[in-house]
DNA sequence: TGGTTGTGCAACCAACCGGTTGCACAACAT
DNA sequence: ATGTTGTGCAACCGGTTGGTTGCACAACCA
């Protein structure tokens, strides 16, 4: 799980892709493919990985499908980083204890 | 950057690697090759990626190599979470506004 | 000095990865 | 019914990656 989860995150297209799905909201392969210089099918690619790490779902709506990021899937990593990052970096100690002090 | 540090924190080797040399401190690789299956080469490269990646530093002593888990590495990889979560998960993004609060 | 132990370097291998192209098929519009 | 447009599937390709083995060399120990 969390080796497909920083693998997408290691991808600086696949970084993109997630800024922009989250940003301009959902949107299809042929549709993303136009901000990209990369082919349609090498996005479609990358948004199975996504899904398949469970950071994007597909939608179908007729004969399209469109794209959308999916929420809540960024707490194991950020959940690694702060179990791991305490012991590590003061900073993230901090944080960490940030975190348990707001949580609901 | 964010592209080997997400890339070194994808392989599980990788980060039970970290997990190890933050918990039980400084070892040299042949000591870490003792708790892997895997060979002391095997256990070098990935040294050395994570070293290229900001995440450890690697200190001779006489014939020895000890590898050294670096602090504040993890920075960038919070910080591009916490740029690109809040917009995407409400809970990251009371994690952010929690890190601006008590940043120093 | 000679043996032991740790490191460094290089070659090699199979598997995976990011990308491509080509084409079939499904769905919409006219 | 026909043309257009979006999706899905598969083959293919070069580069990278995670791993191996073998060996040379440097450093410590007796």
């Amino acid at each position: 799980m969390l080796d497909r989860l920083f693998g997408v995150l290691a991808d600086p297209t696949r970084r993109r892709l997630i800024e922009t799905l989250v940003q301009d909201g959902p949107r299809t392969a042929t549709e993303l493919a136009a901000d990209f210089t990369i082919s349609r099918q090498a996005i479609v690619k990358h948004l199975q990985v996504m899904a398949d790490a469970g950071m994007v779902a597909a939608e179908r709506e007729g004969r399209d499908v469109r794209y959308r990021a999916t929420t809540e899937c960024l707490a194991d990593a950020v959940g690694w980083l702060l179990t791991t990052g305490p012991k590590w970096d003061r900073r993230l100690d901090r944080l960490s204890a940030a975190t348990r002090r707001r949580s609901d």
